[in-house]
DNA sequence: AACCTCGCAGTG
DNA sequence: ACTGCGAGGTTT
């Protein structure tokens, strides 16, 4: 009879579930199921979370509404075993109900409800009210649309005016009323331009001759088009094959030689050709850890493994062995990947062992193609998909197996609006659901999923060995003192140069390896020391030579870089610290004759840029590669023999307590780019702290050693996996009122058993977007505890006090 | 007196 | 988010 729904409406004000009523023709609706409901004078998408034979005591029957609809169609629903991990998410993380259900839709696939106005049958007879030109005008355009109906953008569009006001007159005149349609999604191929060859062969030769001189583009346009067979081919690959502007088609068009179309395309993502590989032979390690697996996927029971494996252990052959055995047992397999610029290399590798049933899922894809895998995956044609964060979600039914690659990388972790989830533990809390088999992966495992593999409560199988017993890279490290010592402080220190000098002349690659966070570049006045910073994040702005602009890197504010001190006026006013920009100006200066690709925020924004610059390198069209984060990560380049960083340093200084874990992530990463092909690799690292053990960890390539140093330290200081961490951050305009909402808030929590309250403290981003912020951390032992207590004491606040906080649970970033 | 703008509460 | 409502001020 009824049935509590949550609306997918971005309401603050909706937190649970409403009530509506079934009625009888939808009497079928079940747990899950997508409906379309009125909700105040509008309506809304709805997912079902339960059937209820009564309304809440207490609610007043006659407010109850009737569902309208159920929403059909591929992925409309959620599945029972996503709906769980939304209840689990609202649980763990301290958000509301509402809010979980809605992050599980994603954008791409969710239902939409299109409201359009229409002409209300009759209208011609009040035509003669209506005196005003603008009214009219919309009359008669809404008259020539399909059913007398449109949005008001495409109104808008057509009278190419804003139609707002109008509409709303004609509305209350009754000549117009709202419709309500809810529409799948659009999921129209997508649609190409494309060139076609209006003349035959001879002909074309002909017009191509009589162009070479004048029009060599056009010419060249003519012979590719008749050598394809006289098209159609895309525009953009005939422009980009020929190497010519979009000019030469435009006359060869009005020449009437070629004539323009529209070609349907399908999408597929990285529908790249591949060919089967045949699978390699098993080192010892890995047939144990797939036996282990394969006893655990029969076991049907939920169950969690640490796929511990350095560098070129073969991890990625046992997840695909493990898929395999997954399928064969006819069940489903999930594999979440960290990074967008890793996706490409392990999706290509994933379809040429599996096939065509593998689908793609990340942030890179357009929202199209993102909708055609959902819901591809929806219907039951994929049993493999391969994505990001957000892929944890997908409607794959019956998953029995699921693979965190890389389960320490930080971007696992959701940051922005709350659920605040962890990936990692979003995917072990789905395969309760099923009853599924979890494998976590990393050479560099996160101290906490070590920890929990070495009390036994996860599965430990371990690949210590390498594959082609390939020796592990050396690794130098350098002392920046020395130079500093010597008052000649260098970008590049002596082994460096030497090293990149000796590629150089061997033909042999080269990368250089920035960690620009919290070390950008910015202007320093040498007179008074002045720097200028953004007016909104108190962050000093970061300096772009080119564009010679000064950049917030948080807000985006930006401002043309001053001449002068704006302090002082004095002209000394320089560039300090390093960016990736400078590190190319000095290479290039250093090694005139050297081919540097320099990859990082500002040369990928192009969509394809990452894999063209990748694709460049590789193919051996430069020797020297400087980059970000993104070339740190699992990028494979047999011909790289060196890896400098720059400086190990900066990943060190964060103020957070788990710096020196990602310090030696990171330079444990970086290091494994060198010799991967069948030349050893060489790592120099640059350090102003070359003692630290983050960094003399990573140089002997020992994971165990860096963890028993760590685990101590992290005991000690009662830190994760020792105690479950919260960060309350409160953020408002006003300067005072963070910092009093969490006292207010920190002063309830004061004798609470086994809580340690830190703070409340300014944010180490003290301030961001214009808004001052504060946090209080707040420790415990027993997680449940914690969020009891935290839950006791946000009630006890005013809600006002209240709004403006966030609450992140066992946070990954304490900036 | 009619009209507009803005902040606020409520959506079952 | 969207909508409607009422307070308070503005225009005619």
């Amino acid at each position: 009879m009824y049935a509590s729904l949550v609306v997918n409406v971005e309401a603050p004000g909706i937190k649970q579930p409403l009530t509506y009523r079934v009625p009888e023709e939808l009497d079928e609706l079940t747990v899950g199921d997508c409906v379309v409901v009125p909700f105040g004078r509008q309506e809304a998408i709805g997912y079902v979370m339960s059937r209820e034979d009564a309304p809440p005591e207490g609610l007043d029957l006659s407010i109850i509404k009737p569902i309208k609809a159920k929403v059909l169609g591929d992925g409309a629903s959620l599945p029972k075993a996503v709906l769980q991990t939304a209840q689990w998410m609202a649980r763990e993380y301290f958000c509301d109900l509402a809010t979980a259900v809605r992050s599980v839709i994603p954008d791409s696939q969710a239902a939409h409800l299109i409201r359009r106005v229409q002409l209300v049958p009759g209208w011609e007879e009040k035509l003669p009210e209506i005196t005003t030109a603008s009214h009219r005008l919309v009359i008669e355009t809404l008259a020539g649309c399909p059913s007398e109906a449109a949005t008001l953008e495409e109104l808008a569009e057509l009278v190419a005016s804003r139609v707002d006001s109008p509409v709303k007159l004609l509305r209350e005149r009754n000549l117009l009323r709202d419709i309500w349609t809810v529409e799948p999604p659009r999921t129209g191929a997508k649609r190409v331009k494309a060139a076609r060859l209006l003349v035959v062969w001879d002909d074309a030769e002909d017009a191509a001759k009589a162009r070479e001189a004048k029009a060599p583009a056009q010419a060249k346009l003519l012979r590719a088009l008749s050598s394809a067979g006289g098209g159609p081919l895309p525009v953009s690959k005939l422009i980009a094959e020929a190497g010519v502007s979009a000019a030469a088609l435009k006359k060869l068009e009005a020449d009437e030689l070629i004539s323009m179309e529209v070609l349907t395309e399908r999408r597929r993502p990285y529908s790249l050709s591949t060919s089967a590989v045949v699978a390699p032979e098993l080192m010892p390690e890995q047939k144990i850890a797939l036996e282990e697996i394969k006893k655990r996927l029969d076991s049907r029971a939920h169950n969690v493994a640490l796929l511990y494996g350095v560098t070129g252990s073969g991890k990625t052959e046992v997840y695909l062995r493990a898929i395999a055995e997954t399928r064969r047992r006819g069940r489903t397999a999930l594999v979440l990947v960290p990074e967008i610029a890793l996706t490409a290399q392990v999706v290509d590798s994933f379809r040429s062992r599996i096939g065509d049933r593998v689908a793609v899922l990340h942030s890179n894809l357009s929202l199209g193609e993102r909708r055609d895998e959902w819901q591809r995956i929806a219907r039951g044609e994929a049993d493999v998909v391969v994505g990001a964060r957000s892929a944890i979600f997908c409607p794959l039914p019956n998953v029995g197996l699921i693979v965190v690659d890389e389960e320490h990388e930080s971007s696992y972790k959701q940051d922005q609006p709350a659920p605040r989830y962890h990936a990692r533990e979003v995917a072990i809390a789905r395969a309760r659901a099923t009853g599924a088999t979890v494998i976590l992966g990393s050479a560099t495992p996160s101290v906490e999923t070590f920890y929990k593999a070495e009390k036994g409560e996860y599965g430990f199988l371990p690949l210590r060995e390498r594959a082609l017993s390939r020796p592990l890279p050396s690794v130098e490290i350098v002392d920046l003192r020395e130079g500093f010592k010597k008052n000649q402080p260098a970008l590049f220190a002596q082994p460096l140069l030497e090293g990149i000098t000796e590629r150089l002349e061997k033909h042999e690659q080269t990368i250089l390896f920035l960690n620009r966070r919290g070390f950008s570049m910015f202007l320093l006045c040498r007179d008074c020391g002045y720097t200028t910073r953004c007016p909104d994040c108190e962050v000093s702005l970061t300096y772009h030579q080119r564009a010679a602009k000064l950049v917030c890197h948080h807000c985006n504010y930006e401002r043309p870089a001053p001449d002068m001190c704006p302090n002082c006026n004095g002209n000394r006013l320089r560039p300090f610290g390093i960016g990736t920009e400078k590190i190319e100006e000095e290479i290039k200066k250093a090694f005139p004759t050297a081919r540097v690709i320099r990859m990082d925020r500002d040369t990928t924004q192009e969509k394809n840029a990452h894999m063209k610059m990748l694709r460049q390198f590789r193919a051996g069209e430069a020797d020297i590669l400087i980059g970000t984060q993104m070339v740190a990560k699992g990028l494979d380049f047999a011909g790289v023999t060196l890896v400098g960083v720059i400086s190990a340093d900066t990943a060190l200084n964060l103020p957070d307590f788990r710096a020196s874990e990602r310090a030696f992530q990171l330079l444990t990463q970086v290091a494994g780019r060198a010799g991967r092909g069948r030349k050893p690799g060489h790592v120099v690292v640059q350090s102003f702290n070359p003692e630290h053990e983050s960094i003399t960890a990573a140089a002997e390539h020992d994971y165990e050693l860096f963890y028993k140093r760590e685990i101590v330290f992290r005991e000690e200081l009662g830190y994760p996996p020792f105690a479950r961490l919260a960060n309350i951050i409160a953020t408002d305009e006003d300067e005072r009122l963070p910092e009093v909402r969490l006292r207010a808030l920190a002063n309830r929590l004061e004798d609470c058993d086994g809580l340690k309250v830190l703070g409340p403290a300014p944010c180490p981003l003290s301030r961001l977007k214009g808004k001052y912020r504060w946090h209080l951390l707040l420790k415990c032992a027993d997680g449940e505890a914690l969020r009891t207590y935290l839950r006791r004491g946000l009630l006890s606040l005013t809600s006002s006090d209240r709004s403006g906080m966030t609450i992140d649970l066992d946070p990954m970033s304490l900036l």
